[in-house]
RNA sequence: GUCCCCGUAGUCCAACUGGCAGAGACACCCGGCUUAAACCCGGCACAGUGUGGGUUCAAAUCCCACCGGGGACACCA
């Protein structure tokens, strides 16, 4: 098996069958793209499934003849890196491309049929340079911004993260208890595009697994309703609240702003409540994420004395403040209907609030504690009396919008995407804060910002930047004024480059522009995205979200960049995802050394459904380097030339190949990459019997067969494959020999087994000719012997035909 | 708690719009090869589709309930 690796590696490396960026090839395109690796190390069997499954949908797609771009690329920037270099000293370019280096030849030893020439790596300035250049094309459009509010802080990383990082209340990279912290941030105003990210997922319907569509959709989080005013006393302005339910404001007997919020400083302030809000306040504080979404929690809070007025009746609501309302949804405040909403109730019951049904039907939620949210006639709500939920909102949008106190309005619980970190191996922020101009970007024709080598800086997390105290770096003067200025000192978020990066690959040393339109338009959509589920939301919502900013620039002339999405599962071992300290870390090196590359790659697409997880102790690498042997002998049994007469061969043999293929070609194509594996086996076996018992070696049906075997391996085991190829007389490459057609022909049976049931027992096959007519089947079936005997003298009530394949006869 | 997906031989998995439950593989067992074992080759066998109802001439497939597993959402007003 080395042998057979080692021969052919460097012939492939010679005809360079996989590249793609020939100008005049005249084969039409696709696209198929792995997500690219993090160079943590080198590549572990996660990896070498993900590559696996990626490699059958490319290589399918070329022996199709098509001119397929699978490229690949580093996910370069990122704190392990920094990690690294902080506990080992080890500059983090440098631990950064030794680990690429590694990936690359382990990557070539796979057989990974990608574009070597295509390759490109995040954190060369070549890449990152755009990063800042999309950056100020953001920031002219206002789509970038800097804000000061309270941000996730990782208490580990010692950075800020986006709210996509943080998984229930825990960092997404660490898994830290994530706390809030006040700091002035750059953000991409992702928000804009929240209804065309949702909208645009029409497009996707049934390209992308169902799961991410939904986890994009509750993530995004739009909602429907209105902002109702309610005057406040001893304030001159009313105060807004956002409901989905206005139709419910008659229910309302409460108010309850955000105690975290600048309102309820504010409305406390002055107050006999100043002082136990200013001591619930620091209580609310001390909370985590973590301990804030738990949603059993008791409901806290503290009335302000003062009182909000109910718009549609006058009524006068007590204000409280509490930590049940979120400051940064909605405006923070809200009007509470504590029988129709359970969180309003559950607080109503802690103190003793008031409630009121406004929607007929269910118990009085105030006895069971439940709160009802059915629809039905409205009560106590004077004009809405008698109205059902949708004629009620109309109905009371029209009236607070005569009285000027109120509006339809939408909500998303998607925040802008905050990008600044404060870390070192990351893309610098191209702007130069002046103290007399302000925040100036950096000139285009400035870029890139580079980094400053990290030998010189102390890259210890302490909450800062520690480009900032890289002096020589950070103190420029201003590009407006001229006078001493500074660098932001934050990098990007590195989400941030793998935004574009499918784009990158198109050209991907282009030094004059980020990638080229008219290459993008040519090359891109993706055809076919293959990755793990983790990035549902994260990269996946900020790579759409980045082509569209992208199309309304005019730069590309589609709105999705991923046509189709498929997620691969991963490999665990046991049962279990594999950890070193768990035990049952299985090594890629280890299996590839024992088994081969070969048989490593078929264990994978065999193992199942590509979605599913592979256990790798449910599968057998043994069993498919065995099977890989049995497929290569046949190409050394074949006896007849090259170029024989297929069609002079035997019959049988060839419709077996021929059904094979189209079954393969089929299960391809719908993802089922492990059926398509089994008709190969299946072709495999009859192959054999067809050599030692059948047709013999010499039949042209034997070269059509082991021709065939050669051609579909050629998608999972490559080197097996080619070694076959050339065995059966062929010059290299069997990956471009071109996937076998199938005549439709040799699809035909001569003859169908037909099933006869009698009250949908079998009581007889048959043997009949495919194209045989329904009454000439039923006759024949009524006819049988079987049949009158299984009858027992019964007459026939009725009988279904499904010819050729079946009769059902129903008795009396 | 709500919603979604999945339960098929000892194991991993197949079964086109409802139409013979088995394509493929692992393990086991039995043969062959071998002085013997392993490797290798050949072969047999193994479930009536989680449970209980329903629809249908016919259900793994459709519907309902329950059990088990996985996932998404879960103070977003």
């Amino acid at each position: 098996m080395q042998a057979i690796q080692e021969r052919w590696l460097p012939v492939w490396d010679r005809l360079a069958p996989f590249a793609s960026g020939r100008p005049d090839d005249p084969r039409p395109k696709k696209y198929v793209l792995d997500m690219f690796p993090y160079p943590s190390g080198d590549l572990h069997m996660g990896h070498a499934e993900a590559y696996a499954l990626g490699d059958v949908i490319a290589r399918y797609w070329v022996q199709q003849g098509y001119n397929v771009m699978h490229p690949i690329g580093w996910d370069a920037f990122g704190l392990p890196a920094e990690n690294a270099a902080i506990k080992r000293g080890a500059a983090p370019a440098a631990w950064t491309y030794e680990n690429i280096e590694q990936q690359k030849s382990s990557m070539r030893r796979y057989a990974c049929s990608f574009d070597w020439d295509r390759v490109m790596n995040t954190c060369d300035p070549e890449y990152y340079r755009w990063n800042q250049w999309f950056f100020l094309q953001m920031y002219k459009r206002g789509l970038a911004y800097r804000k000061d509010s309270a941000v996730n802080w990782c208490p580990t990383c010692q950075t800020v993260l986006a709210n996509e990082q943080v998984v229930g209340g825990l960092c997404e990279r660490c898994d830290s208890v994530v706390t809030k912290k006040k700091l002035t941030q750059w953000y991409l105003r992702i928000t804009d595009y929240a209804d065309r990210l949702l909208d645009d997922m029409q497009q996707l319907e049934g390209n992308w697994p169902d799961k991410v569509l939904l986890m994009q959709r509750n993530w995004i989080g739009k909602s429907t309703g209105a902002e109702v005013q309610f005057a406040v006393s001893g304030r001159a302005e009313p105060v807004t609240v956002y409901t989905t339910r206005p139709d419910t404001l008659f229910g309302a007997t409460f108010f309850v702003v955000a105690a975290d919020s600048d309102l309820a400083a504010e409305l406390a302030a002055g107050t006999p409540a100043e002082a136990d809000f200013a001591a619930y306040l620091d209580t609310v504080k001390q909370f985590s994420e973590m301990d804030r979404l738990d949603s059993s929690r008791d409901k806290s809070g503290v009335f302000l004395h003062r009182y909000a007025t109910n718009p549609v009746n006058g009524e006068q609501l007590p204000i409280w403040a509490s930590d049940y309302v979120l400051a940064d949804y909605g405006t923070g405040a809200i009007m509470a209907v504590p029988a129709h909403d359970q969180r309003d109730l559950d607080f109503a019951r802690a103190f003793d609030l008031p409630v009121r049904m406004v929607v007929e039907g269910g118990e009085d939620p105030l006895l069971t504690g439940v709160a009802t949210a059915d629809d039905g006639p409205h009560i106590n709500s004077g004009e809405l009396n008698g109205l059902d939920k949708a004629d009620a909102i109309a109905a009371i949008l029209e009236i607070l919008a005569e009285r000027g106190t109120g509006k339809a309005a939408t909500n998303y619980r998607l925040r802008d995407w905050l990008i600044s970190r404060q870390r070192y191996w990351g893309t610098p922020i191209p702007i130069i804060h002046c103290a007399t101009c302000g925040e100036v970007p950096v000139p285009e024709d400035q870029l890139p910002v580079v980094l400053p080598p990290a030998d010189s800086l102390d890259l210890t997390p302490k909450g800062t930047s520690p480009l900032g105290a890289a002096d020589g770096w950070a103190v420029v003067p201003c590009p407006k004024c001229g006078q001493p200025a500074r660098r932001d000192a934050d990098t990007m978020d590195t989400f941030v480059d793998s935004s574009w990066y499918y784009l990158r690959y198109v050209n991907p040393r282009d030094d004059a522009q980020a990638f080229a339109p008219e290459l993008a338009n040519q090359w891109l959509p993706v055809d076919q995205y293959v990755g793990g589920v983790t990035h549902a939301i994260l990269h996946l919502l900020y790579s759409r979200f980045f082509t569209k900013v992208l199309f309304d620039m005019g730069l590309v002339d589609f709105t999705e960049p991923f046509t189709r999405l498929l997620n691969q599962g991963m490999v665990v071992m046991d049962g279990s995802a594999m950890s070193k300290s768990r035990g049952n870390l299985v090594r890629l090196s280890d299996e590839l050394l024992e088994h081969g590359v070969d048989a490593v790659r078929l264990t994978m697409v065999f193992a199942g459904p590509p979605e599913d997880d592979v256990d790798w102790a449910d599968v057998s690498p043994s069993g498919s380097k065995r099977f890989l042997a049995r497929a290569w002998r046949l190409s050394g049994d074949v006896t007849s030339p090259v170029g024989a007469d297929f069609e002079t061969g035997d019959l049988a043999l060839r419709k077996a190949t021929h059904r094979a293929v189209h079954d393969a070609q089929l299960a391809v194509e719908t993802y089922r990459f492990n059926v398509a594996v089994a008709r190969t086996m299946e072709l495999v076996n009859v192959t054999r019997k067809a050599i030692d018992s059948g047709a013999g070696p010499a039949d042209p049906a034997v070269r059509e067969a082991a021709e065939a075997v050669a051609v579909m391996l050629s998608l999972v085991a490559p080197y097996t494959a080619e070694d076959m190829w050339q065995r059966l007389g062929h010059q290299p490459c069997v990956a471009l020999a071109g996937w076998p057609v199938v005549d439709s022909a040799l699809l035909v049976e001569e003859s169908v087994t037909c099933i006869v049931q009698v009250a949908g027992k079998v009581k007889d096959r048959l043997e009949v000719a495919p194209n045989i007519g329904a009454d000439q089947l039923e006759a024949l079936a009524l006819a049988q012997q079987s049949v009158i005997a299984a009858l027992e003298g019964r007459g026939v009530r009725s009988v279904i035909v499904k010819a050729p394949k079946l009769v059902n006869i129903v008795p009396e």
